[in-house]
DNA sequence: AATTATAACGCAACTAAGTTGCAATAATAC
DNA sequence: GTATTATTGCAACTTAGTTGCGTTATAATT
């Protein structure tokens, strides 16, 4: 499953995993797997504006690491969602508490436009 | 319904409308109604990292008039969603066709905190 | 190696959000 | 008053995600 995502460099749903992994694993196994994965911090959870969460590798140790917070871009042609470079800077009173940002622009990719 | 989400002056869920309204509306009718609210640009839906979609007016001829792409603040603890007066911003490359932004925060708001 | 404990998996059932077809009701036009 | 059109309610359905539980596989212990 992480070489599956490793290899599409993107974030996929559970239902692009279980189709790229081909052999038969269990619906229920992949999240259990994603969730967990989710907790260690091997993957991140994107979810989209279709509802969906899709899923991608944490990459703190590579070359070009990603900003903490990112702009996501999902293509609705393709089903994909991308991982921008692009920070999210926003700046709040003290008075809110942060947990999570999920940040999605939607559109047509640059391959499939 | 619009004069529940205009008191509330925040993001709500159908749940949450159907609640406030009282009355028996039925579920698919709320949502037919919010969703040719949102084609005729009276509402605009937020997708929350709940996967949820919410609804807001859009209040373009207010005074306080909100960036067309703004930030907005889910509170894991009371349930809603804030619009912040905060605009996105990003870059891409023109290869990219841009449809939909949604920026979700979430965390404790200031009012639970 | 045999047994025990523990973790991973598959299956089915379930929940929750959202949509849709269809019949019934309400509103509008003629 | 009747015909036309738009709204609504109901129920069924779809899809995503979760959970309980029994089973299989893995690891540990003697």
């Amino acid at each position: 499953m992480l070489s599956v995502l490793s290899e599409a460099g993107k974030a996929m749903s559970q239902g692009a995993i279980q189709k790229k992994v081909g052999i038969g694993i269990n619906r229920a196994t992949i999240y259990r797997v994603l969730n967990s994965y989710c907790e260690d911090g091997i993957l991140h959870r994107i979810v989209a504006d279709d509802g969906k969460q899709y899923f991608a590798l944490c990459m703190k140790c590579e070359k070009e690491e990603q900003p903490k917070h990112h702009f996501h871009f999902r293509c609705t042609s393709c089903d994909t969602i991308e991982c921008l470079p692009i920070p999210v800077n926003f700046s709040l009173s003290d008075h809110y508490k942060v947990e999570t940002v999920n940040c999605v622009i939607s559109g047509t990719c640059k391959d499939c436009s």
